[in-house]
DNA sequence: TTGCGGAATGACCTTCCGGTCATTAAAATG
DNA sequence: CATTTTAATGACCGGAAGGTCATTCCGCAA
């Protein structure tokens, strides 16, 4: 047949893709995790049952947009691993990225939280949305990672990485449910310093 | 007719309200959100119908589900509250208190996480779950209340509360994957020493 | 025992949505 | 321009789930 990579087909059907992924992100800022298909063809500007020539189901086009919107993230976060600071620079650094990194891309938000945990941690899943995404907590890994690598806390590096990636979720929806939220490096700053010293550094008077 | 309190009807009716409930608790603790209402039925021992003799719709039930498991966790936070402790004292408690609560009663975890953020803060929602259960962060109003006290920082105290919520969260959903979770008392300390003192006690060394 | 009234039931209705496929439009080919 | 091949479409299907209601069941009074 042909290369994967560089003929006309190639490009046409690697553009129709990328087409349907941004409709499916519009679809999901708006509607959330309850975004369907149709939602999702009418954001692309196609049909229904072209969605079926790019995507498997459902969940393959869902876990694709997931994908797509973690990586863009983690290569960022990856840029500040790699640049060797202290611990307390990377923490600063990591925080005030995320933070950026969703003001910039607010359409993502939605991806990362509502496909948040997927089904829970619980036994039986909702049928709608059948795979487990390991997918999902990748980022939860990279940090997890560094984490190890960091300190010597082996053991607690998971809970560290849940910890310091669910305190900023919970900033960030403050901040999203806020009309009027502050300044982005004010919540940086605040969230940072919450995470490196805790409540104590904030003890009346 | 009657008083609501005492004819026998109506402690029929509550003894039918509680085990619809009760059997609610069982369905979800099993699906998460995706239990049906014939989940609900069946696990309460009722047919389907009967259930809408009790509830208006499947919002209500769920709803007052939701609430009876908070206002069981909501009575122990405030017995902590009350004992007047010292702020990190307070936190501590509050932590240990949560813990010990969910490791009790495993069946209220799904119940809390699941409605954790019902639509997320976007702008339509999922017509599925039509009420917006401002019921669900009843607790973290309570903690935001606190936080205004015991520190003054009363414009920051909603993102604390909310950043003590969701780092519990992060720590418990960890216990929860966990085959053999550590024992509660050392993911207490763990938890508490985070939240009061922040990463930087675990630098390397 | 009989008949009444309210409670319980579950078959049924409707809506919604993921997924299919016969049909149609467009592009490639000669 | 005719013909074939490929892509796109959207009406349609099946199943799932919330909600309804005619029927059945049951406790109780006459």
């Amino acid at each position: 047949m042909t290369q994967t990579s560089d003929t006309k087909d190639a490009v046409l059907e690697r553009f129709r893709v990328e087409s349907i992924t941004e409709g499916a992100l519009r679809a999901i800022a708006r509607k959330g995790s309850a975004a369907t298909m149709q939602d999702i063809a009418d954001e692309s500007g196609i049909a229904k049952g072209t969605l079926y020539l790019y995507f498997k189901d459902r969940d393959e086009l869902l876990q694709r947009v997931s994908e797509g919107a973690l990586s863009q993230l983690l290569e960022r976060l990856e840029g500040v691993f790699s640049q060797g600071l202290s611990f307390e620079e990377t923490i600063r650094e990591l925080v005030v990225t995320k933070l950026r990194f969703f003001e910039e891309r607010r359409d993502l938000y939605r991806v990362h939280f509502e496909l948040r945990y997927p089904h829970g941690p619980g036994q039986e899943c909702n049928p709608r949305t059948k795979a487990p995404p390991a997918e999902k907590q990748m980022y939860v890994e990279r940090l997890t990672r560094y984490f190890e690598q960091a300190l010597d806390a082996t053991e607690e590096a998971p809970r560290l990485a849940m910890f310091l990636s669910e305190a900023f979720a919970a900033v960030l929806v403050r901040r999203m449910l806020e009309t009027a939220p502050p300044e982005l490096e004010r919540d940086a700053e605040f969230l940072s310093g919450l995470l490196l010293h805790g409540l104590s550094g904030r003890r009346k008077k």
